[in-house]
Formats: C-alpha cells, structure tokens, sequence
DNA sequence: CGCAAGAATGCTGTATGCAGGATTACAGGA
DNA sequence: TCCTGTAATCCTGCATACAGCATTCTTGCG
C-alpha cells in the first residue's frame, strides 16, 4: 500500500519499448460492485460500526449501502470465507467476535509468516527494496514524533505488510495480508496510547538495522520479540 | 478429519454432568445448500473436472447441479476468497492455474506453518494424541505396503492435518488446512508413482518419532525436509 | 480471399418475488 | 410470577426476470 513497495500500476501505459511492455500491462481495473461492497463492509467491521456477535440484517444494510441484497448477500459470503463473519444457516451473517485465544493464535501465525518472510527477504531483497521499506521507516518515525495516530498506525501496517512483500513470496505476501487486515481492529485500539509506541518503533529500528545487514537471524529474533510485545500491548482490549 | 484427532460431534449428547455437557455442545449442523455447493464445486476443482483457465459457465454448471444460479453464484464468491478461483468483471468465474512459482511460493508458507506447528506440538500435546498419530501413520503404512494409493493419500493428508491440530492453535490448523486444500490436486496427481512413497513414509517414521520423544527441533528439520522433497517430488506434473 | 464493422446471441450482474423457517409477542395455565 | 404453547411478523434462502456488456457470427468491402 503506502511507500510503493507494491506499487500498484493500473491504467495503460503506452509507452511503446516492443512488446515488453504489453506484457506489463494489466488488465484496465474496473472497480466492481463487489469489490467495493466487500472493501466498505469489511471497513464497517473493522472499525466497529458493525459490533461483534451482532447480527447483519441484509435488507436494512443494504438499503444503507443503496445495492440490493443479491450483491450484498454474495459480498458477505466473500468475507465469510475470510473468516470476519459467520454464516448461521436461517440466520444468516453475524460478525465473528475474536476471543484473546483467537487474537494470540493469530500473532503466533503471524509470527511464523514474518520470520519466514525475513530470512527470504535478507537473502533475496534488492539493496533498493530495503532503502524503500528504511524510507517507510523514516516516514513512520516522523509521524511518531509528531503523536499523529493514524498515520503512525497506517505506516506501520505497511511496514509490516512491506517485509512480507520483500520476501519476493507473493503467497506468503497476501495470507500475511489477509491476517493483518483481521487484526487491524484490535491493534488500532491497541495503539491508542502513545506511550506504547516507544517500544514498537525501538523494534522497528531494530528490524530495519538487521535487515540492512542482511542478519536473517537476528531479524527474525526481533520480529519474534515484537510480536510477543504486540500481544502484551494489545492484550486489554480484547 | 480421519483417525478422529479432530474428530466431529454432531448431534445432541445428552449425559446430564452439570453444566459442562451444554458448554461442549455444538449448535446443530444443518447442512446447507451453500456448503453443499461449496464442497461440491471444490471437489470438481481439485479432481480435475474443471480444467484451470477454463470459465466457469454459470446457468451450465447450475442446471448440472440442480440449483438455480443465485446459490450457485455465491458459492463461487465464498471459493474466490480462497483463491480456488479467479473473478473476472464482467467475465465470471476462471479456475486459476497454479504456476510452479505459486506452489513453490506455498509450500514455503506450509513449511512455515509445519515447523511452528510442530514445535507447539511438542511442547502443549499431550501422549495420547501422539498415539494417535502415531497410530494414523501405522494406518498409512498398511496402505503403503498394499500400494493403495487414496486410502494412502488420505492418511498421508490427516497426518499433515492432524500435526497441524496438536499444535493446539485453531487458526494455524484452520489456515494449514485452507493451503493443504489448494495444494491437494498437485500432490494427488504428483503421487502416482509408488515408487517416490518410500522417502516420503520414511520421512514421516522420523517426523512421529521425533514427536514422541518431543525434540522439536529435530521435528522442524524433518518437516522442513519432508516439505523440501515433496517440492522435487511434486515438480514435474505441473 | 482476408479483414473489419455491425448485428445477433449469450452470458453476467443486479433487482425483485415468493416460500419456508426463525424470532418475537402474547395468551393461557401451573 | 414464570413457563409453555401458539400465532403473527419478519427475515433468510432460493428462484426468476431483466438490463447491459462480451463474444461471436455474418456480411460487406478492399
């Protein structure tokens, strides 16, 4: 997302060198009806306009989103299958709720991923790739300094998000994605009090420093210790 | 899902020990269309029945399962999710083929999953459900010898679940299992040959023993090589 | 004979309608 | 007062209908 380590490139590029670059070229991105509605009922979730154990009553949100419920309802399944909502037969959706258990299995699999995605990016990263995620870094610091929450907190997803990409394993990339976007939530509230970002952006450092060094262990130490950091600092939300 | 490490409790277990019998009841499981569908086109998937790149025709495939195409419609949303299939506006549904760089990209991500699993494992399971999966791999062994390559499989698959479970961690189980599914098709069809069993049985014989005597790391190294071995295996049938 | 433009067909995307089951409200009895 | 049985309401699950875009076929022209 933000720093363009994955830059996304939509649109056609016309620039003419043979036929490299019809091979580039990606399909014109039409923003689908279901794209969108998935994208805003996950964001209603995430940020707690929909509360968890609720219910998700199709005729009433779907009026509030102007769509009938055929797309609405094939949205829901869409996210059902990523585990944010429940579908209770007759009953239709509810909003999964995540139990500490829930949330610590997750940052252990988190965990896994990003280890795993460090030692394949110390050894495949390009020199590039590692300035663009210290740059990301820098970014995040001022945002730091600053107290700015949102920004700070956006940087910081993307940090995350950017060490898995630069693991050049797009797999790896996307099912880390898939469960950072589920604990968005509880980390964001998580992170409402500025003091705890001292120790987040300390491990930061740390594991933009032991990238740069290219030191596959003592990056995946770090990644290990600041997710257990994450746990403790997220742990009386839950 | 064989040998009964997770194993299923449906239906009503009425032995009245205080509160505790209600507090492990599962909520009725009616079988739904959608799951149903889910399941069925699955399966059409992995088997072979709908070739990769090839479009999904919807009214086609709806009247060849006897559903109208809203249900239909939605299963296939749910399976996009999971990345069986691709949506394309405008176009519907394409099977996505699996390029040898995303089963490499997902057996990198398996072996992460593996090795934490197995280091939970050692540490939280408790001997019973060692036995227990030593007793599935005794039943794969039966299978191996009679060379009876589905019955085979399928313990060869239970025993990569089942070690998943052990780790006591329902997510990572959960997300293995979704990433074991996609794979299933390629491993399947990269088993055909006997012959390439012996290492893949002689690597799971040193997997259950490391378990038993709960040396972690030993386990991760086995599973890292296992893993490792399947990719060669695997290779040239995609 | 090949190519391009236009028409026709077919399929997807969305809306709406209807049946069956779930939830709620209420009344009667313990 | 609380529980149980019943009726009414509401919502979900599925089918069908229609509009708009893709694709394909056809026809005319170079």
């Amino acid at each position: 997302m933000l720093g363009g380590l994955a830059a996304e490139r939509r649109g056609m590029d016309v620039s003419n060198e043979g036929l490299s670059a019809l091979d580039q070229m990606v399909p014109v991105s039409r923003r689908t009806l279901h794209d969108e509605l998935v994208g805003r009922i996950r964001d209603l979730i995430i940020e707690g306009h929909l509360a968890p154990e609720s219910r998700i009553h199709e005729g009433q949100l779907g009026q509030a989103l102007g769509v009938s419920r055929t797309p609405l309802r094939e949205a829901l399944k869409f996210l059902a299958s990523e585990g944010l909502i429940e579908l209770v037969p007759g009953r239709g959706a509810v909003v999964r709720r995540l139990t500490p258990r829930d949330v610590r299995d997750m940052l252990d699999v988190l965990a896994a991923l990003e280890t795993t995605a460090a030692r394949l990016a110390c050894q495949r990263a390009s020199d590039a790739e590692i300035a663009s995620l210290r740059r990301l870094h820098d970014d995040m610091m001022g945002y730091y300094a600053t107290r700015t929450r949102l920004e700070y907190f956006k940087r910081n997803q993307a940090f995350h998000a950017g060490l898995a990409t630069l693991s050049g394993n797009a797999f790896l990339a996307a099912t880390h994605e898939g469960i950072q976007s589920r604990l968005r939530r509880i980390r964001f509230v998580g992170s409402d009090a500025p003091e705890k970002w001292a120790g987040a952006v300390a491990e930061h450092e740390e594991m933009v420093s032991a990238l740069e060094a290219r030191d596959a262990e003592r990056l995946a130490a770090v990644i290990a210790r600041h997710l257990e950091a994450t746990w403790v600092r997220v742990q009386d939300v839950i």
